[in-house]
DNA sequence: CGATCATGCAATCAT
DNA sequence: TGATTGCATGATCGA
């Protein structure tokens, strides 16, 4: 008997409802940004900005769902895993974790009948997740793991990581049933829940609620369209630390609502990285990587490092774990809008590509690849191989492709409920298969030369596992800005049109993201090792012949080497979209009291990447190897070049909110409604992980820097903790 | 008003 | 003469 285990409380959101209809994460507003960011300056924005994605890996390594043929119905049960054993306390401990997890896994054998209406009870109920929780589990361990303990070590969600989360796999046991069985008894069972309260279940514990209701039947309804897809074993490694809903809860606008809205996202996550596993399984039976060293000499100013790995195709997301993302459903979404996590209004696209969170998720590792519409459309001629867009943006198919939503420009939002029917599911599996097929083809294509010359400052890289990756074409990341967008926030193409205005994605990042996938799943966390430095709108007199970028004077001073003599230091940086390595030097010219902190050398960086005004770079430390990385990210709007313009204009201020270190510059142009921190901040975690190719709306993009800064806080709260 | 930073432009260097 | 370097100035914004 597997069961759901699920805290009450962990689901149970704090604050009001979802009231915030137009602004689910306006409660990220300033205030809360900038406790975020002011905050944590000496935090790894990475591993903060990673709440999901950190996490996600496990996720993607669903295992091939399996079709039990047990009759016996799955259970689900809640269990609460934190520093307490009372499930009432969980809400301010942030220790707490929701799992769930099988039975099979548990000592303790549930009832199997009971344990459906404890997955009920554990959804619908608000208060507490003490339902049928495993005496062995308990609260404070999970699998040996100490949920408290990992709770402090992580300060955030660890989706990936062992035992931290939610587990959704108990569901399901592996060995057993079938779905059917269970979906029955558990329609019965909330039919039964239904009638006996009114509407509310209060079983459990739990305060009786329609929304409550709702979670349940969100759950079931999950269950009933994906049973065949979906096993206990994709399940089982979901794990979500309580404290980590309850601040997801809180941003969706917090209360039962929310938490309805959140495991949607969830389960459709679980869905989704499903689907990628099993098709990167059917696929790529063998997703060993191919070791394969370019040297580069053609550049005396750059090195390559010595281990170029051109991973054969797995469509894990590097980052996974930096979430970025998005939820909700967006203008451009036709799916159901209602079941999104956001506010109508439309909200959260997914910035990079990171599949992990997918659709609904927020990933911003740096890689990724986001890519327009046409690109993700595998059908399109325009697609680029390389950039599995279905598996980043799984449940945003391109115009004609059927898939589960219904807009004609292509659904790009995340759809959690439509998209979790079967029909769905197969359309989105058809056209992953199409575009793995594609991708194959065009994987040969990604082996070019790129190396260049080697440079003798640079003392790291080499075989060892820091190097991040290796790729080809432009290594520039890419984020797009939408047509209609004045102000900047990039975003996702609305439709076709857009996109064909777009550039079109480097080649390269997909082979990095590849590579750091396969890193991942071999046990190397990347993102573990980066640290976020700052980043910076590039201006003209950044990206013009003077080879010199102004960097923004309080992040350099807090994250770079200090500085005793102007002519500073030479600084070697890592391209992270080609591993190139370029000799800057990093140094200040006195400026009236004060010192204006420069990056030279940066001509060539500059035009490799092929950056222009309005694009972004993002600097990065590897706090294992202890190398400084670089990262440039293309923000193309396919509008005039004085959208461009504007936006980079528009950046100007950005920069003034010191206190959100490094962010400030790309703020502005993510929102201008938001303040500067908030925007910054979010923006910063987009950028961290570099959306090759993000498209977002405007509305979107603001929604989406909220989740960036909910995320961001959320683990900020961890670590208060 | 101070801090930050984009950039104009003069000084210097290289060819 | 063009490119590079470095300083100074002014725009912008928050306090």
């Amino acid at each position: 008997m597997k069961g759901l285990q699920l805290h009450g409380e962990d689901l149970h959101a704090t604050g009001g409802g979802v009231a915030n209809e137009t602004n689910n994460f306006d409660g990220m507003d300033e205030d809360h940004s900038r406790e975020i960011w002011l905050e944590r300056e000496q935090e790894d924005l990475i591993d903060n900005a990673s709440i999901f994605c950190d996490d996600f890996p496990p996720l993607l390594d669903f295992p091939c769902m399996s079709s039990s043929s047990s009759t016996q119905a799955p259970s689900v049960k809640a269990m609460a895993c934190s520093s307490s054993t009372s499930s009432a306390s969980s809400s301010s401990s942030g220790t707490s974790w929701v799992v769930l997890r099988s039975d099979a896994e548990d000592h303790n054998q549930h009832d199997p009948i009971d344990a459906p209406a404890a997955a009920v009870a554990a959804l619908s109920s608000t208060g507490s997740m003490e339902i049928s929780q495993p005496s062995d589990q308990g609260n404070s361990n999970i699998d040996g793991v100490d949920c408290i303990d990992v709770m402090e070590n992580f300060g955030c969600i660890d989706l990936l990581d062992s035992n931290d989360f939610f587990d959704p796999s108990s569901i399901f046991h592996p060995d057993e049933n079938p779905l059917g069985d269970f979906h029955q008894q558990q329609e019965q069972r909330l039919s039964s829940l239904q009638m006996n309260n009114n509407g509310g279940i209060t079983q459990g514990g739990g305060g009786g609620e329609e929304p409550a209701d709702d979670l349940a039947m969100v759950f079931l309804e999950w269950l009933k369209s994906n049973k065949e897809s979906v096993s206990a074993e994709d399940l089982r490694n979901v794990k979500i630390k309580k404290s980590t809903i309850e601040c997801a809860a809180r941003r969706l606008g917090g209360g039962k609502e929310a938490m309805k809205q959140l495991l949607k996202l969830i389960l459709e996550w679980v869905q989704t990285n499903h689907l990628q596993k099993r098709r990167i399984k059917d696929q790529n039976p063998n997703p060993n990587l191919n070791p394969i060293r370019q040297p580069d000499q053609t550049n005396p100013s750059c090195y390559t490092p010595p281990s170029m790995w051109i991973p054969q195709p797995t469509y894990v997301d590097p980052f996974q774990g930096q979430v970025i993302g998005y939820m909700g459903h967006d203008p451009y979404v036709h799916g159901a809008p209602n079941i999104s996590p956001y506010p109508p209004t439309g909200d959260f696209h997914i910035l990079d590509s990171c599949q992990s969170w997918s659709p609904s998720q927020f990933t911003m590792p740096p890689n990724y690849n986001s890519f327009p519409d046409n690109n993700f459309n595998p059908n399109s001629s325009g697609y680029v191989a390389g950039y599995p867009n279905q598996y980043q943006y799984p449940y945003l198919p391109g115009p004609g492709q059927g898939g589960t939503s219904t807009g004609g420009g292509g659904e790009r939002l995340v759809r959690l409920g439509s998209s979790a029917t079967k029909e769905a599911r197969k359309k989105r599996m058809a056209r992953q298969r199409r575009f793995l097929s594609h991708h194959r083809n065009h994987n040969h294509h990604q082996n070019g030369n790129q190396n260049h010359g080697a440079d003798p400052h640079a003392t790291r890289l080499g075989n060892d596992d820091c190097t991040p990756a290796v790729g080809e074409g432009t290594p520039a990341s890419w984020l797009y800005w939408s047509p209609g967008v004045t102000s900047g926030p990039p975003v996702l193409p609305p439709d076709a049109p857009a996109v064909h205005q777009v550039d079109r994605p480097p080649m390269q990042a997909q082979g990095y993201q590849r590579q750091v996938s396969s890193d991942r799943r071999q046990g190397w966390k990347p993102e573990k090792n980066l640290k976020f430095l700052l980043q910076k709108v590039l201006k003209q007199s950044d990206v013009g012949n003077l080879g010199r970028i102004v960097l923004p004077k309080k992040e350099a001073e807090t994250h770079l080497p200090e500085l005793d003599a102007r002519d500073g230091i030479s600084i070697a940086m890592e391209d992270i979209g080609t591993s190139r390595v370029w000799n800057m030097r990093y140094r200040f010219w006195p400026n009236n009291k004060s010192r204006m902190y420069l990056l030279e050398n940066t001509g060539d960086f500059i035009k490799t990447n092929g950056l222009q005004e309005g694009d972004f770079i993002v600097i990065y430390s590897d706090v294992k190897c202890g190398k400084y990385l670089i990262r440039g990210v293309k923000v193309r709007q396919p509008g005039p070049k004085s959208e461009t313009k504007k936006a980079g204009k528009s950046q100007r201020n950005q920069h003034v909110n010191s206190s959100s270190a490094g962010v400030n510059n790309i703020s502005h142009n993510i929102s201008s409604s938001s303040t500067q921190t908030s925007k910054a901040s979010s923006f910063r975690l987009a950028s961290l992980h570099s959306a090759s190719v993000v498209s977002l709306a405007p509305e979107p993009a603001e929604k989406y820097i909220k989740f960036c800064l909910f995320l961001s806080r959320t683990t900020q709260q961890k670590q208060a903790e």
